[in-house]
RNA sequence: GGUCCCGUAGCUCAACUGGAUAGAGCAAUUGACUUCUAAUCAAUAGGUUGCAGGUUCGAGUCCUGCCGGGAUCGCCA
C-alpha cells in the first residue's frame, strides 16, 4: 500500500467535491502530486494541488488551499494541516499512521511495494543483443545489468513482461567468425596455421571450438568446398558462441525469455520483405538519393539512388536506406521487421537497452516503432554510457591486443555478481561511470554494496540473538502481527517507519521512468536510516531491540526491523542483488 | 558541420519528470567501541547548479544562443 498514492486520491474526491468543473476534467485531477517535502520541518507530505489548479480554476492558490485545507483536516490520520509559501499545502500525519505501516509491511512481506493492480498492456525489454562472435566484455556488462534490473523492476510493478534478446545471426561477421573456426580447426588436425589473418577474430576462445569440429567431423571439412564447409559449420559456431555469451549471462543471474535470431527475419518469406511491402503500401517507402553528411563527407560517397525509409516522417533527422548496393537488406530494414514483429507479438511498450555508441540510434528506432504500429507501440530506447575499469584510481587499461582484455566473466569472478550489479545500478544509465576494483571489493562503507548488505545482515542477526536470549518468546510473523506497535513512538523509531514507507511510491516512480537506479540510492538511503538507528541504541539503550526485561517492547522493535528487513529484500529483489542474513 | 548525452560542494554522485532554504558519500576537523557484529554512527564545514538570456506564481530540471567534455555521422552490426 502507498501512502502518498491513498492520500493522493482521497485529496482528489475532496477537490471534486469542492469543485464540480473539475469532474469533467479528470486529467487536472492527476496533474498535482502529494510528496514528502524536501524539508522535514514541512511535515510528512505536501501537495501544489492548489497551485497546480490555480490558473485552471481561475482562482487564486491561496484561496483554494483554504478551502482545501480545511477538507484535508477532516480526513482520517491527519494530525495538521497548514499553508505555506505561495500556496502549498503541508500535512502531518499521526503516529499511528506510521506504525500501522510495519503492520502492512509485514502483512504484504514480499509484495510490499508492488501496486495493487497490473498495468494494461506488455511490455518487451530487449537488452544485451552483443552480436555472437565471441565472449561478452566489460562493454556489454552494464547495458546486461541495466536491462535486466529494469525488466526485474517492471516485473515487481506487475507488468506482464518479456526479456529479449536479438541475436544478430544474419550479418557477414559469422561468415568471418566461421572461417576463422575453420582455421581453429585445422589447426586442431595438425596443421600450421601461423598469424590469424586481418580481418578475422584472433580469439584463443574459439580453439576449443575448432578442437570440437576435429573431434566431430576428423578431416571430411578439409575434403569438401570452403564455401560449403563454412555454411555446414556456421549453425554450429552460433550455438558454441551463444552458448558462451549464456554461461556468461548466467553468472551475473541473466536470464532472458526468449533469444530472437534475425536470421528468421530474412528470405522471401521473411518479416523483412513483408515489413517492407507493407511499408510501400503506407507510402513509406520510395527510390531517391541523401545528401552526404555535412562537414566529413566519406571518401568512397557515390552519389547514387536507393531504397529509403521515410523516417522523417516520424522524427528522424534524415530518411534512412533500406537496401545495401550488394542488394541484400540493411541492418536498420531487419531492425524495422523486427519491431513489427515485436508489435505484431502484443508488445505495446517497446524497450531497447543500448551502448553509448549507439547513441545515432535513438531516433531511427523510435521512428521505426511509431511506423510500423501506426503510432500504437512506444518504443523507449536507453542509453548506457561507458564503464572505465580503475585500479587504485589508475585506468585499468584494456585491450584485445595486449592480452588484457576484459571480459564479464573475468569482472564477475574477480568480484562477485552482487559488485557489478549493484555498483552498475548505483549510477544514472546515461552517465559514465567509474568501476574502482579497489573501492568495490572494500568492505567498508564507502563500498555502498556492503553497506546495503550489511544493514540486511544486521536486521537478521537482531532475530539470531533473540533467538538467543529470550528463547520462550515467539517471534514469528503471526505473532509480530500481534505486538502493540503503539510504543513505537520515539522521534527515532518514526523517522526509520518513514523511511520504510516511501518504497512504495519510489518504485512507482523508477517504473514509471525506467530508471531502476533509483530503487539502488533508495535502498541506500534506507540501509543508512537503519544503520543510524541502530547506532541510537548505544547512546540509549532503552532504545535496544531486544529488551530483555521488557519483552512487549522487545516484540514491537522486532516488528519494526522485519518491516525494515523485508523493504530492504524486497529492494535488492529488483535489483537481482543477494539479501545476505550474514556476512563472512 | 549535423545529431544525441553530460557539465551540480575540493572529489564521486543524487535531486521523486516544474516546487519551498539544491541533498548524500568520500576527503578535512571533532566526538562515540567492557557492542544488538564500531564492517557502524553523530556533529562541524563546504554552492553564483558551465555562461548569458527567455517562458511563469516558481527553473538544476523546459526553450534559445554560446563555452567545455564525450559518443556518433549513407551501404558495418
Amino acid at each position: 500500500m502507498d501512502l502518498f498514492a491513498l492520500y493522493q486520491s482521497r485529496i482528489a474526491d475532496a477537490l471534486s467535491a469542492l469543485f464540480p468543473q473539475l469532474a469533467d476534467a479528470p486529467e487536472l485531477l492527476r496533474r498535482f502530486v502529494v510528496e514528502p517535502p524536501r524539508d522535514a520541518s514541512h511535515g510528512d507530505m505536501s501537495t501544489n494541488a492548489a497551485m497546480v489548479l490555480a490558473k485552471p480554476l481561475k482562482s487564486n492558490p491561496r484561496a483554494i488551499a483554504e478551502q482545501l485545507a480545511e477538507k484535508i483536516g477532516e480526513f482520517d490520520g491527519i494530525e495538521a494541516v497548514d499553508i505555506a509559501g505561495p500556496g502549498f499545502i503541508n500535512m502531518r500525519l499521526a503516529a499511528n499512521v506510521w506504525q500501522d505501516m510495519i503492520a502492512t509491511i509485514n502483512a504484504e512481506s514480499a509484495d510490499y511495494g508492488r501496486p495493487k493492480e497490473a498495468p494494461s498492456g506488455k511490455v518487451n525489454v530487449e537488452f544485451v543483443s552483443a552480436n555472437p562472435t565471441g565472449p561478452l566484455h566489460v562493454g556489454h556488462t552494464r547495458g546486461t545489468v541495466f536491462g535486466d534490473a529494469l525488466a526485474r523492476l517492471m516485473a515487481f510493478s506487475r507488468y506482464d513482461l518479456s526479456k529479449e534478446y536479438y541475436i544478430n545471426d544474419a550479418g557477414g561477421q559469422i561468415g568471418v567468425l566461421a572461417k576463422s573456426v575453420m582455421l581453429r580447426y585445422c589447426e586442431a588436425l595438425g596443421h600450421e596455421i601461423g598469424e590469424i589473418p586481418k580481418g578475422l577474430y584472433p580469439g584463443a576462445y574459439l580453439v576449443p571450438i575448432g578442437k570440437k569440429l576435429a573431434d566431430q567431423f576428423g578431416d571430411e571439412l578439409l575434403n569438401m568446398d570452403e564455401a560449403a564447409a563454412i555454411d555446414k559449420i556456421k549453425p554450429i559456431v552460433l550455438d558454441e558462441m551463444m552458448g558462451l555469451i549464456k554461461a556468461d549471462l548466467a553468472k551475473l543471474n541473466v536470464h532472458h525469455d526468449h533469444f530472437f535470431s534475425e536470421k528468421q527475419l530474412h528470405g522471401e518469406d521473411g518479416d523483412i520483405r513483408k515489413t517492407l511491402d507493407w511499408l510501400r503500401e503506407e507510402g513509406l517507402v520510395y527510390q531517391g538519393t541523401l545528401e552526404p553528411p555535412k562537414g566529413k563527407t566519406p571518401e568512397d560517397w557515390e552519389d547514387r539512388e536507393q531504397t529509403l525509409f521515410k523516417a522523417t516522417d516520424f522524427g528522424d533527422d534524415t530518411d534512412r536506406a533500406l537496401v545495401k548496393s550488394d542488394g541484400s537488406y540493411t541492418y536498420f530494414a531487419a531492425d524495422i521487421a523486427y519491431h513489427r514483429n515485436k508489435y505484431l507479438r502484443g508488445f505495446n511498450e517497446q524497450i531497447v537497452v543500448l551502448g553509448a555508441d549507439h547513441a545515432g540510434y535513438v531516433k531511427r528506432l523510435k521512428a521505426a516503432g511509431k511506423a510500423v504500429s501506426g503510432g500504437e507501440a512506444n518504443v523507449d530506447v536507453k542509453i548506457c554510457q561507458l564503464v572505465n575499469l580503475l585500479r587504485n584510481g589508475e585506468p585499468a587499461k584494456m585491450s584485445k591486443r595486449a592480452g588484457t582484455f576484459v571480459t564479464l566473466g573475468d569482472l564477475v569472478d574477480e568480484v562477485g555478481p552482487d559488485v557489478v550489479r549493484f555498483i552498475m545500478l548505483f549510477r544514472r544509465n546515461d552517465a559514465p561511470l567509474d568501476f574502482d576494483f579497489d573501492v568495490v571489493t572494500a568492505q567498508t562503507r564507502d563500498n555502498p554494496v556492503f553497506y546495503v548488505q550489511y544493514a540486511h545482515a544486521r536486521a537478521c542477526s537482531v532475530f539470531r540473538n533473540a533467538k538467543r536470549d529470550l528463547p520462550d518468546l515467539d517471534i514469528s510473523l503471526a505473532a509480530l502481527q500481534k505486538a502493540d506497535l503503539s510504543l513505537l513512538n520515539d522521534p527515532a523509531e518514526i523517522e526509520l517507519i518513514k523511511v520504510a514507507s516511501q518504497f512504495s511510491r519510489v518504485v512507482a516512480g523508477a517504473t514509471e521512468a525506467h530508471e531502476p537506479h533509483r530503487i539502488a540510492f533508495y535502498v541506500h538511503e534506507l540501509a543508512s536510516a537503519f544503520h543510524a538507528f541502530w547506532t541510537k541504541g548505544k547512546e540509549r539503550p532503552e532504545l535496544r531491540f531486544v529488551n530483555l526485561d521488557e519483552q512487549t517492547i522487545t516484540l514491537s522493535r522486532l516488528a519494526l526491523v522485519n518491516a525494515v528487513r523485508q523493504v530492504l529484500a524486497n529492494s535488492l529483489e529488483i535489483l537481482g542483488v543477494s539479501a545476505p542474513e550474514e556476512l563472512s
